[in-house]
RNA sequence: UCCGGCAUAGCUCAGUCGGUAGAGCGAUCGGCUGUUAACCGAUUUGUCACAGGUUCAAGUCCUGUUGCCGGAGCCA
């Protein structure tokens, strides 16, 4: 490498305090290429071929990805280059390849500028262009995820992968804007009290043969962490002993759910975003939750325009305006018994009865948020008893200061709430939920020292990648999904 | 986990009443063209998911298993 080409200034590089010196390599990406160069400058580019196709006039051309952006660069490679017969000719789709050239004007059509190439050489062949499992054909979700390590070259996955990395900054962004600390909570929890449904088992125990107690049972003290652990499934109560310190808080990290669950919605390894705010209400939690849905939303529509674009004109028509759309929103909110007694007048015929007291099902949540509002919509106060220990009893004791935020073709995007901050009403709850107060020692001194209200949400981040992107199956938007029976790669 | 559907060429699928395997796309070769989802012609391709059963004969019918898809539940 070549770190001090005097020709080439990398991609756009953001005005950023770390932007001397520059790290920079002596080709330029087809982003730079594209985006910023100046046609007569003499580059080289290196990535994959997406295409070629010859033409009798005595020259081939190749559609060239680096990934770094979702155009291709045309290369034109003449005839008369010495390695055109050797090379040129026999690139086929997935090779890869370096490309030295002028960047000029181009003569065709589709496209402003092309390389001119002055040399091409092979850096890695395609063994049997029959079988590249990434074809330049049409391919269904279903088979590229059983070919997972090739499909982040497709247009397809390529772009899916950079919104992801634009959101992640976003996130980010957000926070550090507005004075939030990043918190990084453990992914090994020995804490029984999470709550959030099955766990995955963590151990170096022997499995064949486990140590056990005079009982019978698995004897846990003898495992590593001398206790049953397991990996976390949230990183709130974690976090919660931070916003209680830090003031403003947030974890970005992976999450893990044990689950059965067979859903285009489900994973078993997700990422989950959960800001936490001390002295904050369930209000300033919703408003908090609005502005960071439109400020994620603004980040995709501002940065990835071109992978956008590609989003709305083949997996989801009119994404862009719907888009466009949340950025400028205010959220519409109602409380869980507004929004029963809604659904009771809808006249809809559902599978599953509506009555105050029970779970909202996915149907009725579908109804609210496409039908009766057809935009997002922060649901409020829900009855105690379908909700968590944690969350702050509300003055009418029937409720809890609970919220969902319910989206239009993904449902449940962000689940919080107020946390009980009283000693006394979380004792309640936790012997009426006939739960050991002595499991839940750390979370009451909380609680014990210094107690303040506070409140945060969960975001699970690829339900936010699914609504950005109008992609309909959560596997189709992490590099390497997990779920049950499935972990490939 | 429950309900429903599916599993046939590299990919997407067709395959009738049970009678011994087809198309499109891709790929390869050739033609044409500053091409660009190129176009035209030719060629290429099979453990019919797996295990058993019925039958003279099973891709096709029956049983079981595995996996995938859609919906539900759990949730983010």
């Amino acid at each position: 490498m070549n770190f001090d080409c005097p020709l080439i200034s990398d991609c756009p590089i953001l005005p950023s305090v770390f932007s001397s010196p520059r790290f920079q390599m002596s080709w330029m990406t087809i982003n730079a290429a594209l985006n910023g160069a100046e046609v007569g400058a003499r580059i080289t580019v290196k990535g994959w071929v997406r295409s070629r196709r010859d033409s009798k006039a005595g020259l081939s051309f190749i559609a060239l990805s680096d990934g770094t952006c979702f155009a291709t660069l045309q290369i034109v490679a003449a005839a008369t280059l010495p390695e055109y017969d050797a090379v040129v000719r026999r690139l086929s789709t997935g090779a890869s390849i370096e490309v030295d050239g002028e960047l000029i004007e181009s003569q065709g059509k589709g496209q402003s500028v092309e390389l001119r190439a002055d040399a091409v050489r092979l850096v890695g062949g395609v063994e049997d262009p029959d079988k590249y499992p990434v074809a330049g054909k049409r391919h269904t979700h279903e088979y590229l995820r059983e070919v997972a390590h090739l499909r982040p070259r497709t247009n397809t996955y390529g772009a899916i992968t950079r919104v992801r990395h634009t959101l992640s900054q976003a996130v980010h962004r957000f926070f550090h804007e507005r004075g939030f600390y990043w918190i990084h909570t453990p992914i090994i929890t020995g804490s029984d009290c999470e709550g959030a449904g099955e766990m995955f088992r963590v151990s170096t125990l022997d499995l064949a043969n486990p140590p056990r107690t005079a009982s019978g049972a698995v004897d846990f003290s003898k495992d590593f962490f001398g206790k049953e652990t397991m990996l976390t499934v949230s990183g709130q109560l974690n976090v919660e002993s931070f916003a209680c310190a830090l003031s403003r808080v947030y974890t970005f990290g992976p999450t893990f759910r044990a689950e059965n669950s067979n859903t285009s919605r489900h994973l078993s390894e997700f990422w989950m975003i959960e800001p936490e705010i001390a002295f904050a209400d369930l209000r300033d939690d919703a408003a908090l939750a609005g502005d960071f849905l439109r400020s994620l939303v603004k980040a995709a529509l501002d940065e990835r325009a071109d992978d956008l674009a590609f989003f709305d004109q083949f997996v989801e028509k009119g994404l862009i305006k719907r888009l466009e759309a949340l950025a400028t929103s205010t959220f519409e909110a109602m409380t869980y018994t507004e929004a029963v007694k809604i659904l009771e007048a809808s006249g809809q015929a559902f599978e599953f009865p509506v009555a105050w007291g029970k779970e909202l099902q996915s149907e009725h949540e579908r109804y609210l948020t496409e039908k009766h509002v057809g935009a997002p919509l922060v649901v409020m106060d829900y009855p105690k008893e379908i909700k968590a220990f944690y969350m702050r009893l509300n003055d009418d004791e029937r409720t809890v200061a609970a919220m969902d935020v319910l989206v239009p073709g993904v449902g449940e995007i962000i689940g919080g709430s107020q946390r009980e901050e009283r000693l006394e009403v979380l004792d309640r709850r936790l012997t009426a939920l006939g739960l050991n107060h002595a499991d839940y020692g750390w979370y009451r001194d909380l609680r014990r020292y210094g107690t303040v209200p506070h409140a945060g949400f969960g975001l699970g981040f690829e339900r936010m990648i699914m609504y950005a992107t109008g992609m309909g199956n959560i596997r189709d938007v992490i590099p390497f999904p997990r779920a049950p029976k499935q972990c490939w790669f």
